[in-house]
DNA sequence: CTCAACAGGTCAACGCTGTTGTCATAAGGT
DNA sequence: ACCTTATGACAACAGCGTTGACCTGTTGAG
């Protein structure tokens, strides 16, 4: 088969679909995340894409090779949005705190997208962006290289699992939802403390903490291992 | 329509299939884990798992009213096998990086399973006592009440994120996985200094480190915060 | 020992999915 | 005004989860 997906730069005749439409890269990642926010994740589907598009399923392939394309590029797409609100102050961890909160804040206003594309590499612009600024405050903030790719890695990859595992609890159907939110008061606080000491001693702090969102206590957690592995750093400086 | 599923306590009449298999339900879980294993998460289909079992594929709707269900099932089984091969030494901190460490290789193992169960609280025993085992490894180590909590949802947390997201890149269909995976050697090692100047200083680093999981590291981040609020904790006590 | 009830296996069909080979046509460069 | 070809449309394929209707072997009661 000749390839089919024209690369947009070389994209010149504006042919508009039967019903009128003119197709683009843009125009199908952003009907494609609106779907998605309307309908669910499962209303994603190449056939339900072009139906809202106003196009033949099939155009769709002129522009991605398959759905996993697509993917990426809607992945993109809510990273740059995300990067596009955050400009740092040169504090690497008031920075670096800020875009993780960011990020996941970006992921809970997007649950179906974040789910779908949390765990993907998309090599693309706005990604490369992102890592570019990350390392920067890193390295800016005196991390040696591999330390710096440690942190980040572990800063992006926990922002990206947690955004993902938050927007999934928040994406259940109404009713599991609740359910699973009075499972701590209901279940949890009523077993005796003969059984399980450790769970009737805390209850109440369970109660309170575990129908929240650990991303803030987790992120500050990494960031407070971080500095003190700097401090270690500058003290005994390491050869790279 | 009436009820398709029976109860399994309900169960007796033992009719084989016409291949001369007898049915149950934990014939059909640990069938479809081996389908897992072997051929990769895609190989799971009602259809190829009727199949592999010698069954019609709308028998086993008789078991689980639809593939959800199935999905739950296998995920309960797997956190009871996680939890059996897990015993503490009472170091804490080695404890509680075993546990992580078998939390997240049992997800890794079963990939589709961990990705549809990571985001759910169930209630159920196995949960409950992962709950107080954890709760009583950090209360023991001397975390005061409201501490031990915030650590062990983070804990729990990321542990059950990274597992899903890492998951989910294992999941993906190979083709889609291999360019992931080269990512970072065929566009990020590229980038020219002059533009990118972070990721270009700190290429080596990022090819050998990004494909790999960052749980490891994440989750030895921590446990080195904790430990530090631990020792803080314990030269300031604090009113609880 | 017989026999009716019914649990549980099977069959066929529905509507959905991603994807591709082929064809038609209008846009754009010349 | 023409010719090329980019791009949209169509039809078809195989596979998916799921369900309603049907058939049959097992079982416990009489």
């Amino acid at each position: 088969m000749t390839e089919r997906v024209v690369p947009p730069a070389a994209r010149r005749r504006r042919r508009p679909t039967k019903q009128g439409v003119v197709l683009s890269e843009e125009l199908i990642v952003a009907t494609a995340l609106r779907l998605i926010e309307e309908h669910g994740a499962d209303a994603l589907s190449v056939r339900r894409l072009g139906r809202a598009l106003g196009a033949d399923p099939s155009s769709l392939y002129r522009y991605f090779r398959h759905t996993d394309d697509l993917m990426l590029a809607i992945a993109d797409e809510l990273i740059g949005r995300t990067l596009r609100t955050w400009n740092p102050t040169g504090d690497w961890r008031a920075d670096l705190r800020e875009l993780g909160l960011r990020m996941h804040a970006g992921a809970l206003a997007h649950p179906r997208a974040a789910v779908l594309s949390s765990y993907r590499v998309t090599g693309r612009v706005h990604e490369i962006e992102a890592v570019e600024a990350i390392l920067g405050v890193l390295r800016g903030a005196g991390f040696p290289d591999a330390e710096a790719v440690r942190i980040y890695h572990a800063f992006v990859d926990q922002t990206l699992a947690f955004g993902a595992l938050d927007s999934a609890s928040t994406a259940l159907p109404g009713p599991a939802r609740a359910a699973e939110a009075s499972v701590w008061r209901a279940t949890y606080a009523r077993l005796p403390a003969g059984t399980h000491p450790n769970i009737a001693a805390t209850a109440r702090h369970l109660v309170a903490d575990m129908p929240r969102s650990s991303y803030p206590a987790a992120l500050e957690l990494l960031l407070e291992a971080a500095e003190a592995r700097l401090t270690a750093c500058q003290r005994r400086p390491v050869a790279e």
